[in-house]
DNA sequence: GGCAACAGTGAAAACGTTTTCACAATGTTT
DNA sequence: AAACATTGTGAAAACGTTTTCACTGTTGCC
């Protein structure tokens, strides 16, 4: 038999409505706050939560459904969004969707269900799309992926100028002939494509494209063949650090040298990035940033629900090392 | 205004009760559970999952702590741990303690708050041995982390064997004087160091063993430093794939080469092991199999409570690549 | 045809909290 | 000294479900 709140208060001496006082911050004297602090210590109580909820209606919990766990990028989220939560006295319901539309759908519900007090989401297209017809209850933020015009905060990188930043990298180093490997399901790809397309137009070069799913082997063997075509490019940029693996193993499996014989760059500083020979120039995201502003942005929408809503662009920072060198 | 289950009721023309049992699976009409279920998908309502909780006191959710994200170990078991959950209709309630005994201990009242059906746990060390001291009111499993002799269900590597297979393997490449690097902290780094010795012994070699706080920093000055000694290793184990990528780095700072001046092989096979030059040698982690084994654990605990404690202990896979060749 | 078993249903209790309300005791202003 | 705030407290209602209980019809059996 679990310890209730009508245990400790018998044992305290007092009502109920005193114990849950003393543990909230109610109208209460010190002196029975306590006493009653002493009897919950000692009994080792602790609150049920769903009971907790159901009356206050209240649950101080954030719902954090990311795209893909496997993804470096959204480990480091996840970590910061938890960390920001918990400075606020918040709790984080995480889930994972590995980018399939239906678990997306299934979370979105078990938020419902679950009645978080708002929720940070990093959508596949497919959801992305479906969300306006959605009602929530609570806040959302989206992170990492939005389109142009959301009617939810957002806090996303700047794709199309960190896309623009490594071409104009490349083509400063020399290079002309410089590949785009585009993730073919996520915003983001789409993004750092056009950036790319900008780019390459105002340089007067014709953009040079490939899309794929976002899966390593999509992109492994698209690489490969693209690498032995007869004018392949001197250059490729990738759009996801799945990519930029998946290219690394597909120059190794053509004999292609980086970078004097195939230039690499692309997106998200992972550990390895600098650890592989030669090291990998690549877009380095401010994830602590993204996380920390997301938690912030929820809980001032959660304050002011009628503020305007606001969108952060935040810029990355063009880290380069020797795979992009020209030699 | 949510829609409850009441308003569902008036609109279907049933009673509360009936809508309750068309949902769950009491006893009821096909003809009612039809409509009533119709009624549902066109209000589009959601049950409040705290007072299903409360009052079925039945959570259908298993919680889940482990003790580094950041470690990709970790998010594959957290990956691993999720599906299998969800194929057994179960939620998974998901905490990072970052190594932090203090939020291990913080995460680990939150789960008795929130009435989890079982937990899940990776523990810190210091963690591990409070646990005894603590009282669950739900089964608890250890996951990667746990010593020779537990009260509770168990799913670990065998690490010991692991490590003398390591030993093994350079010893049979030629190497003589082969040095290990443990993390401190964890019992896992303990076990691997205890292994290391065994087989250190039963060649007649004398052991040499460094420790190190678990941090990429404290091992590679540590790394570093050894690696300038006169009498340096010609092979180094390291206990983790962080030690390892710092095993990297040190002897990139220090212009060893590898395998030629310095052979290294670690644990865990991380996406980096097979990309850098060269490839490193490894004792992969069955993850998914320990993830789903540990739900599966969990599991059958909760159907069998007073069955006998199970320790599963997986064996690891000595992953050959060149970092560990003779030249 | 009577009686027992049973399936389906609704009314109401129960889950463990927080919050509202009423009230007593105390302090503060006229 | 009377009237009025203020503070602290307990009783009881409320939160949205599931579950228990009682009841009605129906079926099955002798």
């Amino acid at each position: 038999m679990t310890i209730g709140i009508k245990d400790v208060a018998r044992i305290a001496g007092v009502s109920p409505s005193s114990v849950s006082r003393a543990l909230g911050n109610g109208p209460i004297s010190e002196k029975v706050r306590e006493h009653v602090l002493k009897v919950v210590k000692e009994t080792g109580y602790r609150p049920n939560m769903a009971a907790r909820r159901l009356r206050s209606n209240r649950t101080k919990t954030i719902g954090l459904i990311v795209a893909d766990l496997g993804n470096p990028f959204f480990t480091a989220i996840t970590q910061a969004v938890e960390s920001a939560a918990y400075q606020a006295g918040m709790r984080v319901m995480f889930c994972n969707t590995s980018e399939d539309p239906e678990r997306e759908e299934m979370y979105l519900k078990f938020m419902q269900e679950e009645r978080v007090s708002g929720l940070i989401l990093a959508p596949t297209t497919q959801g992305l799309k479906s969300l306006s017809k959605l009602n929530f209850d609570f806040p959302l933020v989206l992170i990492d992926r939005a389109r142009q015009k959301e009617k939810f905060d957002v806090v996303v990188l700047d794709n199309q100028t960190a896309a623009k930043d490594l071409v104009i990298h490349l083509h400063n180093q020399g290079y002309q002939r410089i590949g785009g490997l585009f993730g073919a399901t996520s915003i983001t790809g789409e993004e750092r494509k056009n950036g790319y397309i900008d780019a390459m137009q105002s340089l007067n070069i014709e953009p040079d494209i490939r899309s794929v799913p976002a899966t390593a082997d999509a992109a492994q063997k698209a690489l490969e063949a693209w690498f032995i075509e007869p004018n392949r490019p001197e250059a490729v940029i990738l759009s996801n650090s799945l990519f930029t693996r998946s290219a690394l193993m597909a120059a190794r499996a053509t004999g292609l040298r980086i970078p004097q014989d195939i230039a690499i760059a692309g997106f998200d500083d992972e550990p390895w990035s600098s650890l592989v020979d030669p090291g990998i120039t690549v877009i380095r995201q401010p994830v602590e940033i993204m996380g920390k502003e997301a938690v912030s942005a929820l809980i001032q929408r959660l304050e002011t629900p009628d503020a305007p809503v606001r969108r952060l662009v935040l810029s990355g920072e063009c880290v380069i090392r020797a795979s992009s060198r020209r030699l």
